[in-house]
DNA sequence: GATGAATGAGCTTTCATTCAT
DNA sequence: TATGAATGAAAGCTCATTCAT
């Protein structure tokens, strides 16, 4: 799966009949792929770590066995490195949950697996939730804002089309309606796990897996056929 | 309505036989309270202007109309300020969601005030939220972040027992039901919001308003007696 | 014993055949005195600890249980409060050899006891050595450090006329080489007390008692009349 | 003579029969060598004319002609400047020390100009003295000061190494005997120069030199075979 | 005389980014 | 591509001293 932001990547796993014609760009190619990458797991971990604005360059480079200045040809930006760093993130949550509901059996098991799956994927990794976060304050002036701002947008659509596709199909519903569902159960979902990560249902001496088991039934219900 | 942060503000509105005996005191108690809460404005602004971390001390200062070390007397930290300003907030939501309870007339208006109401304070006051969600990343070790915590946490409380209780009051809830409803509709409404601030709503064709409403007509019938 | 170094100061302590005349006038002194005395008390302590350049107008107030503003009435400058602090230092070192002399027997042991006291003064309060390097360096320009220079200058006089007398005494010394005497072993045991104190000596594997011992002999062997 | 902090630069005079081989690491080595000499040149004087504490990295950074941040490539600290620069002098000091004992003739003559360019070093370079001094104060707790000053002490043992084999030789001293005087000369004449040099000695009518004079006398006196 | 807020300059260190090599 | 020194700006905080009260 390569998860390329930056055009020339996209040559890359072009394999076929033709193998051997320009062996030495593609092996360029890959291993240009393969130092982005390194680049990315890197800076995942200490934005996790240290937050978007207390992470540095220099201690991107250093996780990522580097110099600051090699960062640059991949990502002209700090900006543009976090953004890569979420695409990542939004592509293997949708990959997660379409495993799960692949698995599922029924139409109605497959709406409780996708929120479920969708809630889990989130709460076994609380870096990626805290970095979507930053998405709404922080984010200086820099250029390319809103352009990014788009492309995660489609890829968090790519994610709820799997979880408003099940919930259609089980209740049946019309573009509006499931429009709507989906925009109820992403805000819900996002509210419990930020109150959830955030110690607040804690503090309120609430849980969170119990209230999410509750929402589903209580939406199946309304629901059903 | 004063928000004092330290304890000695408190002897300013003592009035009673005596009213002359320490004009002097008061006087002065009165002047460092209002300066205390210029400062405190201003560091709202520009919180939520900047964000927590792109904020400079200089920048509040420059906003309060002083220098940088004039902000020390009041508040040892920028996280002291921060949290001046969270309190500051959290307290004036308590005050705007009771006043509108207080209108409401049937225990079923109540509820659907007290929700609607939490909602449009924030969605007037979107500044408010962003702060608030600085809670959960951030804030590094500083000296006394477990105390500040513990003190927001408090008034977080209050603010959701003025819902907790109209909920309550109508659905004829336990304590244990009380409490499970407050974790849900508080987790939904904020995802609601931060799901509508970061415009992530409008890019998945959804508005606010309709499915706040919706929210609340489903949880009153659930509950209704 | 006052240690004035403000004129005012001076018109304290003259008891005599009026006592009743002016009281008033004399309490206030005497409270002055005291005052003044807190602070510079609390300065030693603040400058031995944290050197004269960590040592700020705050902390001293502090640990003088004052603030800030209630020194400069005493003091016009830090400098100022250091050079009184010195002052005081070097007196009581005065003092302190004084007495130990006085009680010594011949002149043979005037002699010795008055190193070796000058010596033991320095060693049990190692911050006033300390606190006298400082003289050095730093101080930087400010208005009266000429005249303060003067003044400490002349207390090291006083201190080692004390020294001076005993050798001549013992050695039967013209003006001349009483005067070198004094500088040689002014200088010997001041070196001796830095490097003992800086740890070099322990470094070097040397002890200073012993080799205080040895100077003084080979003095006095070479005085020996 | 290079005085390389950092170990790679020891690569730099490896002239041999492959002297092409790597003249580009070789030629960068030089280079910054040579802006790290700038800096410490620099650092030097500015450490001298206003104290350690006085001094600031933006003046440090003004004198070498470059920025603030240029300097933290070459040296993490303040504090681990002014060690290089310290470093810098007792090695030069010992060159110094070296070089006219090495031209000295009979033993006699060893000994006496053994302690006279120990002297004049730093009579002609107060600076360094000084500098010296604030190893006593100031260094407040800082990351690898331990470390430092057993480096520094190393050096200094050197060059007081070849004022006790000046010695040793002369007097046909053990070692004992030798470290006792070596402690005896360094703590005298260090004592002679900062009693000179902080005008002391002026003040009580005494000249170094005589006295240095007089003491290598009585020295050599005592040692006579 | 004492208070303590305020000033204005100052500090060391870090940062994202650039660029010669 | 990669290096890593350099830039220039900025950060939070502290300081000696002043001054209205």
């Amino acid at each position: 799966m390569m998860l390329s932001h930056t055009p020339p990547t996209q040559q890359l796993p072009v394999r076929g009949p033709a193998p051997a014609v320009r062996p030495r760009m593609a092996r360029d190619a890959a291993v240009r792929a393969l130092k982005r990458q390194i680049i990315v797991d890197a800076a995942r971990t200490v934005f996790a770590e240290a937050g978007l604005e207390g992470t540095s360059m220099r201690g991107i480079a250093a996780a990522a066995g580097c110099t600051t200045g090699a960062i640059y040809p991949y990502f002209r930006n700090k900006e543009e490195l976090y953004a890569a760093v979420l695409s990542d993130s939004l592509n293997s949550l949708r990959l997660h949950i379409e495993d799960a509901v692949g698995r599922a059996g029924d139409p109605r098991a497959r709406v409780a697996t996708a929120i479920r799956s969708y809630f889990a994927y989130y709460r076994s990794r609380p870096d990626d939730l805290t970095l979507g976060l930053y998405l709404y304050h922080g984010l200086k002036p820099a250029g390319l804002t809103p352009e990014l701002d788009r492309k995660l947008n489609r890829r968090l659509a790519q994610v709820l089309d799997v979880i408003g596709d099940a919930i259609a199909a089980y209740g049946g519903l019309d573009a509006e309606a499931r429009r709507m569902e989906i925009c109820q159960t992403f805000s819900y979902v996002m509210g419990l796990l930020i109150c959830d990560c955030t110690h607040r249902l804690n503090a309120l001496g609430g849980s969170a897996e119990p209230l999410l088991e509750r929402y589903t039934q209580d939406l199946l219900a309304r629901l059903a056929p």
